[in-house]
DNA sequence: TATTGTTATACTCTATAACTATA
DNA sequence: TATAGTTATAGAGTATAACAATA
């Protein structure tokens, strides 16, 4: 297989693992009625301290508006609401309501039942998400640094 | 490591490799000026002789009318065609054009170029690949069955 | 009756540009 | 000056329901 071979090959995988990925994940969130989007601002939310609009929009590598946007729909549904940041006060500091811990526990109990992936050993998982972090941030060898840290959550 | 801790790490894989993949296709899409989406859908047309909107659909797992926009779009930008189906009159073949052709060729040229799959070796690219695959067909162990198809294209 | 595709509608996701308030 | 966040706007992606034409 020559390279040009190769590299159209890895493109196909690409677009297929986006699918399936993407088809996973509204699963996941239609039994809970919401969006995979959503159910991943609610996933990230309980699992950061302090989560300001800044740095969902940068997890989520979408602009501070469209940050702003989810967060004002998530607020409407009750889900979330914004509290002020203790020490900055530009920033706001974006929480969970009871409301949206609850939805997001039934995420995961979900999870644990339904999702397919829960199917796959564990190895292979960490394995593949290892390679596209690596691919993604084109650094194979271990070295952490800084944009690293904000790479990662 | 419990079960509760192994599920909840299944929801940051899927987040996590959502979030590259979908950077990594925005890049990718962005030198062509399309959305990933589109490059998706200009990439299938490339692989496939005769794409019905149905097929193609099928292939994205949207609704049928979800490929009646995304087509529509294209077709405006003149990057696909509509043709009538040879045999069955109410389907439709949709093809690309020359410009969809040449467009398609700048992804894979771009891709080869300047995609972080260059900067792998030739063995890592293969082994993500293989990865790729083997999650996108959603089942470790060799057992196929009929779900497993159905989930697939 | 079932399937292919479209239209109308409504919502979510998304970025750009311009803005306010604060650091 | 730089950063956190919002608003206005526009376009893309998405599903649902109702529909026409054809199988």
């Amino acid at each position: 297989m020559d390279d040009t071979q190769l590299n159209e090959e890895l493109i196909d995988s690409l677009f297929a693992i986006r699918t399936r990925v993407h088809g996973e994940l509204k699963e996941l969130a239609r039994e809970a009625g919401l969006t995979d989007t959503q159910t991943d601002v609610l996933w990230r939310l309980s699992r950061a301290e302090e989560m300001t609009a800044r740095r969902l929009s940068d997890l989520l590598q979408c602009d501070a508006s469209t940050a702003t946007s989810m967060i004002d729909r998530l607020e409407k549904r009750g889900l979330v609401r914004r509290v002020p940041h203790p020490t900055d006060r530009r920033a706001k500091i974006i929480q969970l309501t009871p409301e949206g811990c609850a939805l997001r526990d039934r995420v995961i109990e979900h999870t644990t039942r339904h999702s397919p992936f829960a199917r796959l050993d564990r190895e292979s998982r960490l394995r593949l998400h290892a390679l596209l972090r690596e691919v993604s941030e084109g650094a194979p060898t271990p070295g952490r640094n800084d944009h690293d840290k904000a790479q990662q959550q």
